[in-house]
DNA sequence: GATCGCTGGATTGTTGAACAATCCAGCGGA
DNA sequence: TCCGCTGGATTGTTCAACAATCCAGCGATC
């Protein structure tokens, strides 16, 4: 995640002979820590677990400090809190973080729509919209979810800049964490299906104001959705 | 940096009582992290030059593996690169990244000047204007470039987002890493300085389109110089 | 003369063990 | 009930070793 959309700044095809083919072995430190991000997003490590170095190690069979190593990473995403001499825990969303978060969002979210993008781009936000129908139409919430996640990261890859790429995947990667499968409800899902829709065809359409305060609008309501279910 | 401001989203003096007064005695790993951050600011370390594990260690009187932590932590914040068997070297800025970099600046600073602030911290981005001032009455050339990120940084502490100052430090430490004081001669600082006491008014007297206004345009403008100076 | 393959040295990746520092729970005494 | 102590557990840090990888240089070959 972290590693992968590395270059993606690079205008795509625009010196591609001088790319960058590195064969990546990822590391064991790094195996150990997707390892770590699957199992938060897949809800196995809820949050306010305690990771415990030696038990870590132990169950994917390497070193202790290579076990750190991976924390020292997750912990740079905020996945994992760590609290000196006393442990790595999973991470938790106050009441607070949840504005914190929809704060973030607001920001890179709408200024890169705002700033429209190239046909490629548009394109992808439109085949994350058709993805989510796919998926409603054949009941798949799981497909749902992940569905909307592309839509909003295809809207920031409009931008076309890694580092708003990074920003929004560990945002995404936050709230994957605490807004588990169990809170995301059918309910949610059949709202924003056709507000997706608007968006993009707003987009299409070359009306990057009203599809910046139609994305917008989308976001607020969300955060207060969030914060009425959760903590207030 | 990345450490002083994780409390920041607590709205000022909210449950004062239930406040972390954890004592933090930074680790070791910490300070090997905060001791390169600083030689990378105050460009003892150019961009580009090579970091030897050992080297470092012996010089800092450390185990490997504790300058091994701070790497990772420094490159999660790509201030260097890790190149897997390689070694780690000083990030360096490509001709891309600058429009990258800008790319997050006008996302976050833009918004964040756009939905305003408490008065308080409208006042912090009023002091940052004054302290320029007077590094420029000093002719400070030093203050003159800690005084522009500081108002920066107060313009994205109006949102009162945690998250949002941490990406700000972050990408502020990038570009001191890249734009050294060599690069910053006195002849920017007198067009920016006229330029932040004129948002910094229209913040105060509440037009904020046309604070994000002329935000967007120094951060365009600044943009150009830049790129104009550095590789095309 | 250029290319290929090899080899040795240097650096990184990873491990395992050890010890110090710190925290926590439980226990006993005032 | 509160205080302080103590033992056990976990983290922080170091050290040493080895495997894996890379790089520069050097011949050998065509």
């Amino acid at each position: 995640m972290a590693s992968a959309d590395q270059e993606s700044s690079e205008p795509a095809g625009f010196d591609g002979a001088r790319a960058r083919m590195r064969l990546r072995v990822p590391s064991v430190a790094e195996r150990v820590a997707e390892e770590l991000r699957y199992q938060l997003a897949e809800g196995f490590l809820v949050p306010g677990a305690k990771l415990t170095e030696a038990t870590i190690a132990e169950d994917l069979g390497v070193s202790r400090n290579t076990v750190r190593e991976a924390f020292a990473e997750l912990a740079g995403e905020r996945l994992l809190i760590r609290q000196p001499n006393r442990g790595v825990y999973v991470a938790t969303l106050e009441a607070g973080d949840i504005h914190d978060v929809y704060t973030v969002r607001r920001a890179i979210e709408v200024s890169s729509i705002r700033a429209g993008g190239s046909p490629e781009r548009i394109a992808a936000v439109r085949a994350a919209v058709e993805e989510g129908k796919r998926a409603a139409a054949a009941n798949d919430n799981e497909g749902l979810g992940s569905a909307n996640q592309h839509f909003h990261g295809a809207i920031v890859a409009l931008a076309e800049s890694g580092r708003l790429d990074t920003i929004m995947a560990q945002v995404l990667a936050e709230m994957r964490l605490y807004f588990h499968k169990a809170t995301m409800n059918a309910h949610f899902y059949s709202d924003w299906l056709t507000e997706n829709e608007q968006i993009c065809s707003a987009l299409e359409a070359g009306e990057l104001e009203r599809a910046g305060d139609l994305l917008l609008a989308y976001l607020n309501r969300s955060e207060q959705q969030q914060t009425a279910i959760h903590g207030a």
